[in-house]
RNA sequence: GCCCGGAUAGCUCAGUUGGUAGAGCAGCGGAUUGAAAAUCCGCGUGUCGGCAGUUCAAAUCUGUCUCCGGGCA
């Protein structure tokens, strides 16, 4: 188990975390964690701003491209392989990445919750067709009353989840927050890249015609022709659903650029006001 | 030169029989406990192209001018 003081470093989507985070190890040694949702899955490289082949060659770099892209993976799962990693690891662990939620479950603590069965999220994906929003809403609602309290009943993904705990252990998922043990990470140093909002917009638009330059289109083909679902989070990578609809004649190249930018300017402010808002106590670097 | 369409929020457009305007997207703010590069919530005063007229009242009717499409010459 590592004894150093690990380093965090957060921000957002081309602010250059990936080159401060290789710089950073190269000075004083350690080994670099990926905290970014998307570049844990294979097959991509270019569409995610991975680092270079070269540069994950330069100083050990874990939880990327680990992952079939055919595997839904959340942020349990990630927690799981960094907890592996931080029992052997004697170096200086170093976290890069955008993901908020993961940092957040690193510092804060995530519950063990088993895993629902996919028949019975396949069974909870199923209402939620048939009644709606609303509908699967007030089943919670009705069922788990104090979840339904805490949670967005707008927002499906966390009303589906919800269910999905109460179908599958028998037991509120409120309840089971209140069991969250202790993080992994307390003591850190923390850093976060908090770019100027106009410049980084900039960069994401220049980022991407290089991540094309770079061959994320053919990364795009080549996962298009697995013929995965589409809702798998792998697919759902910026960039990827509209080079997939590029892939399938429905839009010019030109034009799926376009969208591809515009999706990583609205994913930029999203990470932006998750950090503004929650990595409030972070040291802003760069 | 003549005829027909357009001209409304940064962009694309709605605006019923005249009662001073609203959607989507963008933008901005926010949420965020196993899909998180996901998902969701909130924020809409703009010379309704200009000018003149009709009317108690015009984005809405009339005239005229300007610009942009298309057609006829």
């Amino acid at each position: 188990m590592s004894s150093k003081r690990p380093l965090l470093i957060a921000g957002p989507t081309a602010s250059g975390k990936s080159a401060l985070a290789l710089k950073a190890a190269k000075a004083a040694g350690g080994i670099i964690i990926n905290a970014d949702a998307s570049q844990i899955y294979a097959g991509w490289r270019a569409l995610t701003a991975r680092p270079s082949a070269a540069e994950e060659a330069e100083v050990p770099h874990r939880l990327y491209g680990h992952v079939d892209p055919s595997v839904r993976f959340s942020v349990g799962d990630w927690l799981r392989d960094v907890a592996a990693l931080m029992e052997k690891a004697t170096e200086r662990l170093i976290f890069v990445g955008g993901t908020g939620l993961y940092f957040k479950a690193l510092t804060e603590g995530l519950v063990e919750i088993p895993p629902a069965p996919a028949e019975l999220r396949a069974d909870v994906a199923a209402r939620l067709a048939d009644l709606g929003r609303e509908g699967l809403a007030a089943e919670l609602s009705a069922r788990d009353p104090a979840t339904a309290a805490q949670i967005d009943l707008h927002n499906h993904m966390r009303v589906a989840r919800a269910l999905e705990v109460l179908d599958a252990t028998g037991r509120g998922l409120a309840d089971w927050h209140a069991d969250t043990p202790p993080p992994l990470i307390r003591d850190a140093e923390r850093w976060l890249i908090a770019p100027d909002r106009g410049a980084l917009y900039q960069r994401c638009d220049a980022r991407f015609d290089q991540m094309i330059a770079d061959g994320a289109l053919e990364e795009a083909r080549a996962m298009l022709a697995r013929g995965l679902d589409p809702m798998l989070p792998a697919m759902k990578a910026v960039g990827a659903p509209e080079f997939f609809a590029h892939l399938r004649g429905e839009i010019t190249l030109e034009a799926a650029a376009e969208q591809a930018k515009q999706a990583t300017r609205n994913y930029a402010k999203r990470q932006m006001t998750w950090m503004r808002n929650q990595m409030k106590d972070w040291t802003q670097v760069g």
